[in-house]
DNA sequence: GAACTTTTGTCAGGTTGGTTAACGTAAGTT
DNA sequence: AACTTACGTTAACCAACCTGACAAAAGTTC
């Protein structure tokens, strides 16, 4: 049964204030208080709770019309911190943010090929723990954010079978950090990751936005209302290993025929083989020196790659299509999965479409799990908690 | 930007105690007031207004445990009448149902093939006025609901290019039926609708549903969160006219290779008839009676369908997967479509996926136009509104 | 700089919408 | 008949919010 979630704090509570600013931008008192339905006497009040909380903060002025001037409010978004790690398949990169994903500490680690969560949680452990203390913003923090290349049980906190990476099947993740760090821990999909930052760089649209990440692996992410839609098991969005007809080629996962096997950057790497080719950054590098064989390999992958977003344009009908990855963005790549998803999905969905290549470059996932960690944190219900441990505001003393 | 609709009305005014009672299914007063977090007093006043406007009913009693037996409450969806009406490409069915989609009453119209709104819209007047007389329910009438074979803009409540009804494009359908029952109209796109009657149908539950309908036409409907996902030109889900790989077979639509034009009833048709089929009920027929080449056709639009949704299964990962429409339900066809998705979608994608043969025959639109006004006239806001204007409670005179 | 305007904070009294407490009745079981 | 549970009603109460009045801050205009 669908329920509707009762949250139980009133339509007017702090947290519902701070959403209505969040949502809709710097707004002065006058306008904060229309749109919320308050008496002046009460979001004096509101507003002295969410200041107290180091929630809001002054953001200019708006322009005499004959007297004072209103002063603007906005969400303190900078005040608290979050450490977030990007986790990939052969690589872990932490960052300290705040919550609108400044960076203001960054540390990246090779890991081995195979690595196990046994020895790679310890070492994120221990990074985190070094990287907040680099800032000074190890007292303001207030969640950490973790994406994985693979799925998650977001019920137990624990990776779900990421057909390469065996030894991670349902190793618990959320509870070694929250305990370590003694902070709530969210765990995401890179994929989701990627598809949220471009979202909340964009400033938040209505709008569904579909996310594409090709690097070494293939994955995507789908925003709608706002939020990463999952699915029933949690797998919504990842295409790298579903089969598309006509091919044969053998999978990292196993299987045969998959989207991966033939597009991703892994493919590309073998299939670049004989000329040379040995890591992913040699494709790369190729590509961008205009190599005929690396270019034409990337336009191939875009194209197959194409196909399957055309029927996720067809589907889901966004507004924005975001491709990300090492592979993803280059020109080649990009162009030939335009030009496919132009010609295969349906005209109407094509309207209004916007398809350009990730706007965040490496800091994408950061952005996309700072920007969790806000929506998790400055959630009406999570502030509205806040409030009611707020310690009374003191009568003023004489 | 993406903002918080503010119904403003309290989480405790009696249109959302009627929205936990339609959520969480019969309740006796204890458990309502429990769940809403109201006292016994005022418990008794919001269900006093809500049985003042009919809105809710008893519907039996708990076992005792000891003393009296708690009395069960539920919605009353059978008191309130909707007109709805299924448009097709060839004909239209109308019919009076309550909100919960039983049907007192039904209509069938046949249609001229190219038919356009001026011919089609009075005589949709017409036989609606008469069926309402046929029963005693016009005077209960509250919404009517509408699905048509394409696109809609539900700003304007207007039809979008359906691209075989040409005739269609931009003809506003709302107003004229508004003003003639005098009741808000509902638009819905017919695989929407179709969609949202199989989901209704299951009870509402709280996963992804995909609808796939398979007549004369292909569309595709997702219901995610209990609301159709319409995307952001309204087409999300039309399938039909997206191209498929390896064909260039021509589309009624104008273009080349669409599915549409393989695998839809109307290609069917048209590929069967040089063995004597002439309509879509003759393909029907000869697949019943396991006719080789009738049968081998039907399995090879829904190996064709089939890749089509396991794209769908993958990125939405959905719960359930209803197929219906005439050729939707063919067991040929649903076989195929059936081996093909599970060949080709993303494995984690296919565990706890249901793929059925839509569950409502031929009212299957009915119930999704009926839910569809229940989900508009009994929601929260509406209730409320009604509240507003319910006359206050005679204080029993003396 | 004086007079005016607009924004913002605060105090005081009044209204509203809910609460708890107590009582009474209805409808079961033992 | 005695007990138990469900349900309705009344009355006193209370917290949250409102309106109205006053005042200070911070601009503009002349």
């Amino acid at each position: 049964m669908l329920v509707t979630k009762s949250t139980q704090t009133s339509p007017t509570s702090p947290g519902r204030v701070l959403g209505v600013l969040r949502a809709e931008g710097p707004l002065t008192r006058q306008e904060l208080q229309e749109r919320v339905g308050l008496s002046r006497v009460t979001m004096v009040e509101r507003l002295d709770v969410l200041r107290r909380l180091g929630l809001v903060r002054a953001s200019g002025h708006r322009e005499s019309s004959g007297g004072r001037r209103a002063e603007v409010l906005e969400v303190n978004d900078t005040g608290r911190t979050a450490l977030v790690a990007d986790l990939g398949q052969s690589h872990a990169t932490l960052a300290v943010t705040d919550l609108r994903g400044t960076v203001f500490a960054r540390d990246d680690h090779r890991l081995p090929v195979r690595h196990s969560p046994q020895e790679v949680v310890p070492v994120l452990l221990d990074a985190g723990r070094d990287l907040l203390n680099r800032t000074d913003r190890a007292d303001t923090l207030c969640a950490m954010a973790l994406s994985v290349p693979g799925q998650i049980d977001h019920e137990r906190g624990v990776t779900v079978a990421p057909p390469t990476m065996p030894d991670w099947n349902g190793k618990p993740l959320r509870e070694p950090f929250a305990e370590a760090f003694g902070v709530p821990v969210l765990l995401e999909n890179d994929a989701n990751a990627l598809a949220l930052g471009d979202y909340y760089a964009m400033g938040r649209p209505d709008s569904a936005l579909i996310g594409v990440k090709v690097g070494t692996g293939i994955g995507a992410g789908v925003v709608i209302s706002g939020r990463i839609h999952r699915g029933e098991s949690g797998s919504a969005g990842e295409i790298g290993h579903m089969r598309i007809e006509g091919s044969e080629q053998r999978c990292s996962c196993g299987r045969r025929g998959c989207v991966a096997a033939s597009a991703s950057g892994q493919a590309l790497t073998r299939d670049l083989r004989s000329t040379g080719v040995r890591t992913l950054a040699d494709v790369v590098r190729r590509v961008g020196e205009g190599r005929g064989d690396a270019v034409r390999a990337a336009a191939e992958a875009g194209r197959l790659v194409g196909t399957v977003v055309a029927t996720m344009v067809t589907i889901v009908n966004p507004r924005y299509v975001r491709v990300g990855g090492a592979i993803g963005v280059l020109p080649p790549f990009l162009e030939a999965l335009r030009r496919t998803v132009e010609a295969n999905a349906h005209a109407s969905a094509l309207r209004n479409l916007d398809i350009e290549p990730s706007q965040l470059g490496e800091n994408g996932a950061f952005v996309g799990l700072a920007g969790l960690v806000a929506d998790e944190m400055l959630s009406p219900a999570t502030v509205d908690a806040m409030v009611a441990n707020l310690p009374p505001a003191q009568p003023e003393r004489t």
